[in-house]
DNA sequence: TTATCATATGAATAATTGTTCATATGAAAG
DNA sequence: CTTTCATATGAACAATTATTCATATGATAA
């Protein structure tokens, strides 16, 4: 990839310095796949409205436990979620605002 | 996927009222799985500072003519960038303010 | 301690997807 | 019209990923 053949050298630089450095790109790009799933996104919906148990999440959503317990985990990993035992059940819960804000940025994009 | 094992009955039904419907949380996840790839988000924030035509993309983020082209037509094809003729190049521009709010919204999450 | 039950996890499979390479398209310049 | 050149696109390949099935884990209840 050389230089030769730029078209507007000018644009090219500035958006170079202006790009945010790569590794933060990476994590941003890693965080919307979380979101682009559509089990995740309706896991995140259901959380809106209360914590769940995995089971509750899987009957409402119409998947089985398993599906729905390694969907928990990327979202966990992602600190999308927290959770807290509960008897027997794990209850998971959304674990910042940030989620809303997120969701809701591309719901308007999608409804309009 | 019976409802003998439910936990929480009203928590479920209560849940299953409030969940946007099935094609738009569809379409909501689609949207974000555009912006969960590391070369979609570097043209997205490149554009965020200057329409740019398809090889000063590549040149910048350092990937081919063929990737970004690909890359673009995804864009395009979400509405998230427009396009117009300029001689023999192609400019490339952002389509609307979503994109922006919906990237910081993300970008909060990472840098916070 | 033992049995039970909700959840977690590993392996396997099918499907999706990003990049490359080769080539097609189509507007502009000659 | 013909050539050139920027961009677009199709096929192929490798890599990633969502779900399923089977089973492990580990807290609770007995």
């Amino acid at each position: 990839m050389d230089n030769l053949n730029i078209v507007n050298q000018e644009t090219v630089e500035k958006v170079r310095e202006s790009l945010p450095n790569e590794e933060i790109l990476y994590d941003v790009a890693e965080l919307f796949k979380v979101f682009g799933d559509s089990t995740r996104i309706k896991i995140i919906c259901a959380l809106f409205e209360a914590e769940m148990c995995v089971y509750d999440l899987a009957a409402t959503l119409g998947m089985t436990q398993s599906a729905i317990s390694h969907q928990l985990r990327i979202l966990k990993n992602s600190k999308l979620v927290k959770f807290r035992r509960d008897g027997k059940q794990m209850y998971y819960s959304l674990d910042d605002d940030h989620v809303k804000q997120i969701f809701d940025a591309g719901y308007k994009h999608i409804i309009e």
